[in-house]
RNA sequence: GGGCGCUUAGCUCAGUUGGUAGAGCAACUCUUUUACACAGAGAAGGUCAGGGGUUCGAAUCCCUUAGCGCCCACCA
């Protein structure tokens, strides 16, 4: 008897949740369940998704590739784990609570902080937990028993550790440095967490007693604490050295000339004011020449106290009311109106940074990135596509010390105390009396940089021992600098060896006409939503096929529809299956006649390419094999031409046929399982198989 | 200022080491034949961005031009 429900269309809804929790009781999702034959590790860490909001059409595409893989190696016999991971994502998940705070007409500033991180931490477990379902949902079969939060303490301990040795090894250091501020969010940034923008401002020619100088930021003159020179520039040779005094807006002004590498005499008039508390470069000249550093705008964008009647004022209006006094005063020699500069801005709100003078904790990254260079050079890690390779050197190469202090709760404290000039490294408050905590929190990718390591238990369990190193990083192109470099670095260091050696960069998704997707171009697609609309298969391969490493994927619902309508057609290929072949004689009592002969060499050769795809990363063509000859060859062809064979009076053509089509089907199933999760296994419980297991644990096909 | 990617049928994209151009969707014609109308059969559609070169042969390799997009970069 055909089970009824192959008498109807095919609906994910009645399936998916029921299988899913199949799956989830059986217990393979945990590798340490699965059946004897499954020996070999293998591993892949979930990039844990942000606890902050829903999951996204990103998030499905790695979930899609991620479980594929996992799904095929499981298949084959690998004790495959997928460590599934959630991220407080330090930042990015204050960024999200402040504009809430700000919606319930609340602010972070001058909250308690220990209560502002009970509300985040309250608000990211939920988070956490809709999200979990989520991935259910998606079909991901990771191994919850293993699942690990970046808060989790034994995370925090293998931080702190990491954080330690680095300090031991001199690859960690506090300093004043400049840093990037954002005005609004009150935090120093990274130098990947800025963004920048191209602008037309004024630039102002200024006098300073005998020299002119250029300008775009005449409002920091307050802090200058020198004036530099090109030290071969023949203008300005006899003033080396000298002091110049001259007045200026609030008072006389005493400024030593010094010479720079820096400086070049093209610019301008070639004579740069130094302000090192509010110019990256000007700090750097500062450190050389051992000047002074005068703070004139403050942590709100504002100029303090030492800029006299401008006091207060921000930095944008003191910049006019300054020029035009400088005017005034006759201290102003021209103006270029439509001079052409970048500057950096904040990568969430787009504000231009300040830069500042602070006392932060820095990584001296050069060192840790050296061996890593040397392992992509000897080819130690494959990348996909490929020339990410040559991105990745480059970067590394090229790489500067890394501010991990941040100002904000919402993240790991940085395990650090102060006494008058002392400083102490560790978790624990250091002997003797006045030691203060650090208030500062990592740079949330301090910690996600070792996640593979940490997420595993290191150094102590057996699960490190058993699935470290891990096979594949597969995530998101973007973030390769932020997050697939530092998992390198640090993993190298802690572990000696490197915690991956396949790197997969899937491409952004977008909408159909190519443009990001995002709230405000309202073009935002919920892959949760789609999984509800056509099935999370059809999802699944609407996200596979025609998504090739590294390019961005276009997202559209005609496409998803396609293999709705895919997932329909092996349904319904499995009702005729069932209807015909129920009292199939098994395929060992059967001889294949010639023609079937041949369409078993033709499922073969499907075989080796599918396989062959896999092994190496073009799934999206692995997948569009599989569909072609599901519906192409097998639909329209082989099953038209069993009609009248099956109703023919040959018995032996007749048998050999049943035989073959059951073959067929359960191999397609078999191969497609990694793809379409859900109805093959859905199918495979249906239909006569030899000592049927679960799919998700059947032997691939060979 | 460097570096990278893309440009193939109306749309979205494949095309693995060079061997007579592919898929899905859309549009067209025919067909309700007991797996499926969430279907089948058939036809149509491209000088593979332009130009040059290597080769017996190039969408595929090299050079070049143009358009689009991205990343990196401390010049006031």
């Amino acid at each position: 008897m055909v089970p009824e429900k192959f008498l109807k269309p095919y609906t994910p809804r009645d399936v998916e949740p029921k299988i899913y929790q199949v799956w989830e009781k059986s217990g393979f999702f945990n590798p340490d369940n699965l059946p004897r034959r499954h020996t070999d590790p293998y591993t892949i860490i979930m990039p844990p998704p942000n606890a902050n909001g829903s999951l996204h059409a990103g998030h499905a595409v790695f979930v899609t590739i991620e479980d594929l893989l996992i799904r095929y190696q499981r298949m084959r016999g690998k004790k495959a784990l997928w460590l599934p991971g959630a991220d407080h994502a330090g930042f990015e998940t204050q960024v999200v609570y402040e504009k809430k705070l700000e919606k319930e007409g609340r602010t972070r500033f001058g909250m308690d902080p220990e209560k502002l991180r009970a509300e985040i931490m309250e608000f990211t477990l939920a988070n956490k937990s809709f999200m979990e379902g989520q991935l259910r949902q998606l079909g991901a079969s990771c191994d919850w028993s293993r699942e690990k939060f970046t808060l989790d303490d034994d995370v925090i301990d293998t931080v702190y550790d990491t954080f330690e040795k680095l300090h031991a090894d001199n690859l960690v250091y506090r300093g004043k440095r400049s840093v990037n501020w954002c005005t609004k969010h009150q935090t120093s940034l990274s130098e990947l967490e800025t963004s920048s923008e191209e602008r037309v401002d004024p630039l102002y020619y200024m006098k300073y007693g005998p020299f002119v100088l250029a300008t775009v930021r005449p409002e920091t003159k307050f802090g200058d604490t020198a004036l530099a020179v090109h030290p071969n520039d023949p203008r300005y040779q006899e003033w080396i050295g000298k002091e110049i005094k001259f007045e200026g807006l609030i008072g006389p002004v005493t400024l030593t000339v010094i010479a720079d590498e820096y400086v070049d005499p093209a610019f301008g008039t070639g004579v740069v004011k130094i302000t090192p508390a509010h110019d990256p470069n000007d700090f750097l000249v500062a450190l050389r020449h051992n000047l002074p550093i005068v703070e004139v705008v403050d942590q709100y964008g504002k100029l303090n106290e030492k800029c006299g009647k401008y006091a207060g004022l921000k930095v944008e209006e003191a910049r006019k009311i300054i020029a035009e006094d400088l005017e005034r005063a006759g201290l102003l020699e021209k103006i270029d109106p439509e001079y052409k500069h970048t500057v950096k801005t904040c990568y969430k709100c787009e504000r231009v940074l300040e830069p500042r003078v602070l006392p932060q904790w820095f990584v001296n990254m050069k060192s840790l990135a050296q061996p890593v260079i040397q392992a992509i050079e000897r080819d130690e890690i494959t990348f996909y596509p490929e020339h990410y390779k040559k991105i990745m050197l480059h970067w590394l190469t090229n790489i500067e010390d890394w501010n991990v202090s941040r100002q904000i709760v919402w993240g790991i404290p940085i395990p650090a105390w102060y006494r008058d000039d002392e400083v102490r490294v560790g978790k624990e408050k250091p002997e003797g009396d006045g030691w203060v905590r650090e208030t500062d929190t990592f740079d949330t990718w301090f910690s996600s940089g070792q996640w593979p390591f940490a997420a595993l238990g290191y150094p102590k369990s057996t699960d490190f021992k058993t699935f470290y190193p891990t096979q594949v990083m597969e995530t998101a192109g973007e973030i390769i600098f932020f997050w697939v470099a530092r998992m390198l670095m640090f993993g190298l260091y802690r572990t000696g060896t490197l915690p991956f050696t396949t790197v997969y960069l899937h491409g952004i998704v977008t909408a159909k006409d190519g443009q990001k997707m995002s709230k405000s171009r309202g073009n935002v697609v919920s892959p949760l939503e789609l999984s509800d609309k056509y099935g999370t298969d059809a999802l699944r391969m609407a996200l596979t096929i025609g998504n090739t490493p590294g390019t961005t994927t276009a997202l559209y619902e005609d496409k998803i529809k396609a293999y709705k309508l895919f997932a329909n057609k092996i349904w319904n290929i499995t009702r005729f299956v069932l209807e015909n072949c129920e009292e199939s004689p098994l395929e060992k009592d059967v001889s294949y006649t010639e023609t079937d002969t041949g369409r078993v060499q033709e499922l073969q050769n499907l075989i080796r390419e599918v396989t062959k795809n896999i092994d190496e990363y073009r799934f999206y063509m692995a997948g569009e094999k599989l569909y072609h000859y599901v519906w192409h060859t097998l639909a329209d062809d082989i099953i038209e031409e069993s009609k009248p064979l099956l109703q023919g009076n040959d018995l032996l053509a007749k048998n050999s046929r049943k035989a073959l089509l059951l073959e067929i089907l359960r191999t397609c199933l078999l191969l497609l399982h990694p793809f379409m999760p859900f109805i093959t296994e859905e199918i495979w419980e249906h239909i006569p198989v030899p000592d049927k297991k679960l799919l998700m644990i059947s032997s691939w096909p060979e």
